[in-house]
RNA sequence: CGGGGCGUAGCGCAGCCUGGUAGCGCGUUCGGUUCGGGACCGAAAGGUCGGAGGUUCAAAUCCUCUCGCCCCGACCA
């Protein structure tokens, strides 16, 4: 249970990480934990809000690369999980499996999913015929289960929101684009919405999703130095294609199995907000993802003083919602969310209230404003901290800019944060040092490439390979020798704590 | 599943060792005064002490079991 904190502050970081984390979900109303069933969470509404708009940014993006939604059962017939060997393998533990249902036992039991693989292979094989029904582009938004013996609010919960990606090709080089495309969609998406930096990679053996031919993924750095695997994207082979009999007749004739490709981001992504912006006073949101850009704080001492203020914080309401803010990246038109908060309680209460939810903007609004015709702003985070008076009308001109730059300097405090916490490593001594105690950071270090050294790497530190980095997002390839083993290798890779 | 911690009012906690029938802070409700960084006064509501057994004249307190949460580990988005 949640302990150290107490209504008027949060745990510090420095204190302890795991705990302000939890005190910023619960003091920023996202989500609680369920407690009635095991390992779950309720989505809050405040939560929930930025799964929405995390939801209508990347389906906007799925569409725009061509892919359309649709749905499938949440139950999958038990023998469809088995029929691909390693994908068994890697799900068997974590399954629910319903064994009853309408009063009596199933004939076969059904799995509730814990990704969809196999039952959206079963209707490729139906709709898949010709190299004419290629490429097979379908995302489902969805819930998945997965029987997880420790769970963590957003970052890993029982049952998880998330989308799944599914798609078919004629050929190999196809389908591995499209892996490549879509781990660009979430690398994009996580900087230029999230203001969160990735290294875009591939996983080792070890770590890609069971079943894949090779897993490619983005790794954000999160406060404490631990790496978050933010986004996957899976080139599945004809694995599936295979086990699932999903054939067609290419264009020289020939029967081949389809190329597959999964990917897939979940309501991890708010755990991954809340760990890459958030300080010791709460919740710090991206503009490009926050439910509510400006909260506007009317000061009053008597009745006509509020019937004025009043006026004039809705006028300035008004006028600041129909400001245009959208990414020209994007299709859809965005527009700021203003609220106005008139509860009955004192106005530092009110700042406290916000800054803990991590609304971006905060306007105070008081007689004396009114007077000069000024507007009181103050940012949620960054700058000096300083509260700004400046005339209405330039205040009103200047709020897109501000709105941009804000979400620009989260981005670059974040990136700074990752240069600042990653580091090159070349002896085991550096690497006991960096990631002694609880410590963690980003390290490029050279490895063999085996699985017993990775496997010994990660029994005496808990440190894993992070990914094989992709052509550009680490250091320029070159020779050097294991930082464990010794023995040759031919280019670094990531490697960090692991949520 | 192993090790550790913890479940007492909406939230955060004390009480438990040394059984005697539940308390503090914040919040909530009503009234009033307040209002530019977490207001104050007055009144009030709110808990079968996670659940089930047991010991006892008597259990929040002792014993057993069980459910859940948090941290560490193994597994994973």
């Amino acid at each position: 249970m949640a302990k150290s904190s107490d209504a008027k502050g949060l745990t510090p970081r420095a204190q302890d990480y795991p705990q302000w984390y939890q005190d910023v979900i619960r003091e920023a109303d996202l989500a609680e934990p369920a407690k009635v069933v095991k390992g779950c969470m309720v989505i809050k509404p405040y939560g929930y809000a930025i799964w929405e708009k995390i939801q209508r940014e990347l389906d906007a993006r799925f569409k725009d690369t061509g892919h359309s939604n649709a749905y499938f059962p949440m139950l999958v017939p038990q023998s469809f999980i088995t029929k691909e060997a390693e994908h068994v393998e890697g799900f068997a533990p974590e399954l629910a499996v319903v064994t009853h249902a309408g009063g009596e036992k199933l004939e076969e039991p059904y799995v509730i999913r814990p990704t969809s693989e196999t039952i959206i292979g079963h209707f490729f094989a139906k709709w898949i015929s010709s190299y004419r029904d290629l490429p097979m582009l379908i995302n489902q938004w969805a819930n998945v289960v997965r029987w997880e013996l420790r769970t963590r609010m957003f970052l890993r919960t029982t049952e998880f929101l998330w989308q799944e990606g599914h798609t078919a090709h004629a050929n190999h080089a196809e389908a591995r684009s499209e892996v490549a495309r879509m781990l660009d969609v979430y690398g994009d998406f996580a900087r230029d919405v999230m203001a969160m930096p990735v290294i875009r990679g591939i996983k080792t053996e070890t770590e890609k999703f069971a079943g894949a031919h090779e897993s490619w993924c983005i790794e954000a750095l999160m406060q404490d130095g631990k790496a978050l695997q933010a986004g996957t994207s899976h080139d599945l082979g004809q694995n599936f294609g295979k086990a699932f009999d999903v054939k067609f007749q290419r264009e020289d004739g020939e029967l081949d199995y389809g190329w597959q490709t999964s990917w897939g981001v979940s309501t991890r992504l708010v755990g991954g907000l809340v760990m890459t912006h958030s300080d010791d006073a709460g919740l710090v949101l991206p503009p490009r993802l926050a439910p509510i850009h400006a909260i506007i704080v009317p000061i009053y001492k008597n009745d006509e003083q509020r019937a004025r203020v009043m006026e004039a914080a809705e006028r300035i309401k008004r006028t600041m919602q129909d400001i245009d803010f959208s990414d020209p990246r994007c299709r859809y038109r965005d527009f700021l969310t203003v609220e106005i908060d008139d509860r009955d309680m004192r106005p530092g209460a009110k700042f406290y209230h916000w800054e803990r939810r991590g609304v971006p903007m905060r306007i105070e609004l008081g007689p004396r404003d009114l007077d000069k015709g000024q507007i009181c702003v103050k940012m949620r985070t960054g700058g000096d901290g300083k509260k700004e008076f400046l005339p209405e009308a330039e205040f009103l001109g200047s709020v897109r800019q501000r709105i941009d730059d804000y979400q620009q300097m989260l981005l670059d405090a974040a990136e700074q944060r990752m240069a600042d916490r990653t580091v090159t490593l070349d002896t085991w001594e550096e690497f006991m040092a960096a990631f002694g105690n609880d410590d963690s950071t980003f390290a490029w270090c050279h490895w063999d490439g085996t699985k017993e050294t990775e496997a010994a790497i990660k029994a005496a530190t808990k440190v894993t390979v992070r990914c094989i980095p992709l052509p550009g997002q680490g250091p320029a390839p070159e020779p050097g020798l294991c930082i464990k083993s010794g023995r040759p290798s031919t280019q670094r890779v990531l490697m960090a704590k692991a949520y």
